[in-house]
DNA sequence: GCCGCGTACTGTATCGATACAGAAACTGGA
DNA sequence: TCCAGTTTCTGTATCGATACAGTACGCGGC
């Protein structure tokens, strides 16, 4: 009986269901519904009409993609829980191209958010997706592992490169050199570094040389060696530059960095922060002593998110969409170069000007 | 031969594969995997090294599914596309407090995102979900027939009330009376009102007695009536109240609103908005006109953003997150009320005064 | 030595659909 | 009239796993 699909007590409606009761073959209705083409449009209609008496919820998505071989989705992997990861304007810019190139293709967009805790990646091996993309993982994170065990088209997006793995990114230590070498050329010489995360254990404040040494991130790593080099070549000790660190990534994050820079003696006259986030949260810092931008204190962002302009920031620009774009095209349709170097570029606004 | 499961060339890598390969019975390594206290651990052992070796990829998370009849996934539907969607902060709250509910419970989170011209609604058929969180939909909008056709779990937020399905929200008619007394209580009498969507069509402009009756975004239509009613109560005609539309929620949408509204002959003395963003955009457009706030013109908001305060910005309190969490504290345990109303607060700031 | 019982593993049926090959009915042209 | 060529529908095999019942075996107690 078990064949039978007429419906039993409390039992669920099927394809089988719906094909014993019109009395035509289980393939004809999966046709009624994926393939249109295959039956007569009056057929067609009359299967459709009995699904909907006997309510039947069209084909039973797990089935059909076990069938076909497809989820119809891609998996989004962030680290940071999601609820941080909305609130970073940045990642919200990428979400927004992600979203932009997925919905018109018909397909879903799974978030699998990393807690710093989560060591299994669970959800990583039970998503029913088509191919993932990993934004802002550090190094040797265990979800890479889950990713690459599951052997579906992956794409990096910002860190980690060195997987070997297709990837889309910037120059960050060219980016982050430039921001450093804007302020040096100003005439900046006591200048301090507000870092994004090093590492991925939560730390929130000094990172001295030891731990810059052991960064997971590497961009927060490639980006604090472009500023080395910036200040190298202008003679600048990086052993007297402070550097600070900061995660999540958002305005209290900033803010203490500010203060922690601010409170320094003698005080910095320019901090180059890695975000713009990280930036206001300077800025802000520097509001509450009283200190006057940029006559007493430069700052410089990194991101150039829609709010940098208003703040008036300098600040580097990068295209979280067009990274984006060019990942969803890549797991989309196989599209592209496997790894691509997307420009950036130096704004200069009113929140860097030569020291007093 | 199909039985067989030994990897033929290209083949994949299942179950059966590593079952035989082993010498051992396909249940078993599925336990190895499903339920580890079903075999000795040194088997398992066995069985994961042999996995690691031949590069199984884990359960199968479709047929997983099937046959275990659970997706371990909820599908978020969102009318606008996925890119406004993330730009109003109060739906990104909200999107922060369902994430706060399912990344614990190891519960994917699948968004659904319909545009405008989407009528079929093809990703809600095919959503391998365990259940549906409507979040702000018009009435009768066809994602709404999809989602009821699948017969599972669903619960609305915010809009539309109208389904007769597990609702969350607030009394949007009393909170934005309350928001309108407010200024009627300060003594204004030209005041005038900068709603959210009334229909699904894009339309940015004015909002006439015959639009604002056809409205199909219950929760614009039951916050008119509100304001309505405060104004009948204080002997203000409501036909002379000048009412404009604006989509997105976004502070472009707002800045045009207040262009519109603080270009009128006479001006009006105060403009209540239907969200935080709308507001700001006044604000921006005062700002323009050379107007201060609330000397010239008071403006009041609605949701009580994280930048309300910053702005100092009267506003009607409600929470994004609360209503998330409870949301999916239903789609996930099922535990909670059917329906509930969340409270709302009038908090006054800075934004709001006497007319001058 | 036999029974009872728990642990470790196996075998078969099944989840709900789609692919593909084939049968049946219909079409049109020589 | 007959046959090739379509169009329309059917039947069976299969996607990759889990549930559940059953077998085999080890061990303590009377």
């Amino acid at each position: 009986m078990p064949k039978d699909g007429e419906r039993g007590a409390g039992g669920r409606v099927t394809l089988q269901t719906l094909a014993d009761h019109l009395g035509v073959s289980r393939t004809t209705v999966s046709n009624a519904y994926s393939r249109p083409d295959q039956l007569t449009a009056k057929l067609r209609r009359r299967i459709l009409k009995a699904a909907e008496e006997l309510g039947y919820p069209g084909p039973h998505p797990a089935a059909r993609s076990l069938r076909r071989g497809r989820a119809g989705a891609i998996g989004l992997v962030l680290t940071e829980t999601l609820p941080y990861a909305f609130g970073d304007p940045y990642a919200v810019n990428f979400l927004q191209g992600i979203a932009a190139a997925t919905e018109p293709a018909g397909v879903g967009l799974l978030l699998l958010p990393l807690s710093r805790e989560d060591t299994t990646a669970e959800a990583i091996t039970g998503a029913a997706v088509d191919g993932f993309c990993l934004f802002s993982l550090p190094d040797g994170h265990p979800a890479l592992t889950a990713v690459l065990r599951r052997r579906l088209p992956v794409i990096v997006v910002d860190e980690p490169r060195s997987a070997g793995l297709p990837y889309v990114g910037i120059d960050d230590r060219a980016a982050f050199r430039s921001a450093t070498e804007h302020v040096l050329d100003l005439g900046h010489r006591r200048i301090a570094v507000a870092a994004y995360r090093v590492r991925f254990d939560g730390h929130d404040g000094w990172a001295d040389s030891a731990r810059q040494a052991g960064a997971t991130f590497p961009a927060t790593r490639e980006r604090l060696a472009g500023a080395r080099e910036a200040c190298g070549r202008a003679g600048v000790d990086w052993g007297s530059v402070p550097v600070t660190e900061s995660a999540p990534n958002e305005h209290e994050s900033g803010l203490r960095a500010g203060r922690r820079l601010l409170g320094l003696d003698p005080r910095p006259t320019a901090i180059v922060a890695m975000s713009d986030v990280l930036a206001f949260g300077v800025l802000e810092a520097a509001r509450e002593l009283g200190l006057r931008v940029p006559e007493n204190v430069s700052v410089v962002g990194f991101d150039d998110v829609a709010a940098a302009a208003a703040a008036d920031l300098t600040t580097i620009r990068q295209s979280g969409k067009e990274k984006a774009a060019t990942a969803a095209r890549y797991l989309l349709i196989g599209e592209g170069p496997e790894s691509v170097l997307l420009p950036h570029e130096l704004v200069v606004r009113g929140s860097t000007g030569p020291p007093a």
